[in-house]
DNA sequence: TTTACTGCAAAATTTTTGCATTAAC
DNA sequence: GTTAATGCAAAAATTTTGCAGTAAA
């Protein structure tokens, strides 16, 4: 699984022509060990924690080299925090966002993909991606 | 249909305590006007057509009491800019966002309501509200 | 006349960029 | 050896804030 992102990163990093680096290293392996939904700063902790000379720079340049290469995908819930969320090829997954705690629950419904697709092709519309959030209340935080 | 949002914000504002001023209302006029999905940037360019004196900070604090009072809210599509829609009570729509030209086409669909308020129910959810967009190449686009 | 609002400019955020140096290939 | 990547600091871009003056209520 882990193995295999950084193997899809490091064939589209050789097949462009582009280097593998020791700092790209460390933000790939923070990043594959990250909970699912990670803000830029909260990944760039914890890249600094493992290596302090690592400058935000190079963070964000390679954060868009992952989504380029299909293993990461830039999200927005609102909170002015761009984040970054993994992505496993042919699954595609919605979230359900506490505007309490911030938590943060994933789901999949075939049902609801299958509509979004006959919506599209009534308006002759070509999906590439689709995002569903659900914004509200956690079972926790309602106790 | 304007003359109600119109209405909706004025008595929010007294409600509040708030006062209703000359550039608040230019703002008003200018996004209800509008097309559904406008960049504050866009918005800043037709009050300052109207009113060349308005400053930034005057239309980024209205557009903060638009999403209080309940007639518009904050909208992201990806792009870093910060859009607000206009909302009509009651009612919600999703959006068809074309990356080629940029273009958003509304939609709405009850099936896709319901089911996501089943999931919702499922993990003990509570939703307020929720966003559903599809990215990809609209009609047009595609010829 | 009291309280909130405005406009400006400064500050705070977040992200990008230029460039000399360093490290992969 | 070439070419791309790094780290820094500066620059952009976007949004917020402090404050003295102004305008609603």
């Amino acid at each position: 699984m882990k193995r295999s992102k950084k193997k899809q990163f490091h064939e589209f990093m050789s097949g462009k022509g582009l280097k593998s680096t020791r700092q790209r290293d460390v933000v790939l392996d923070c990043f594959l060990a990250s909970d699912r939904h990670m803000s830029t700063e909260e990944l760039y902790m914890k890249v600094r924690a493992k290596n302090p000379t690592i400058g935000y720079a190079t963070v964000y340049r390679t954060l868009k080299l992952f989504a380029e290469s299909g293993i990461a995908r830039e999200i927005h819930f609102g909170d002015g925090q761009t984040r970054y969320e993994h992505v496993a090829e042919g699954e595609h997954h919605d979230h359900l966002v506490c505007t309490r705690c911030g938590s943060v629950q994933e789901f999949e419904n075939e049902t609801i993909e299958r509509l979004q697709q006959e919506i599209a092709d009534q308006f002759g519309f070509q999906v590439e991606t689709h995002k569903l959030e659900l914004y509200g209340i956690c079972a926790k935080c309602r106790q």
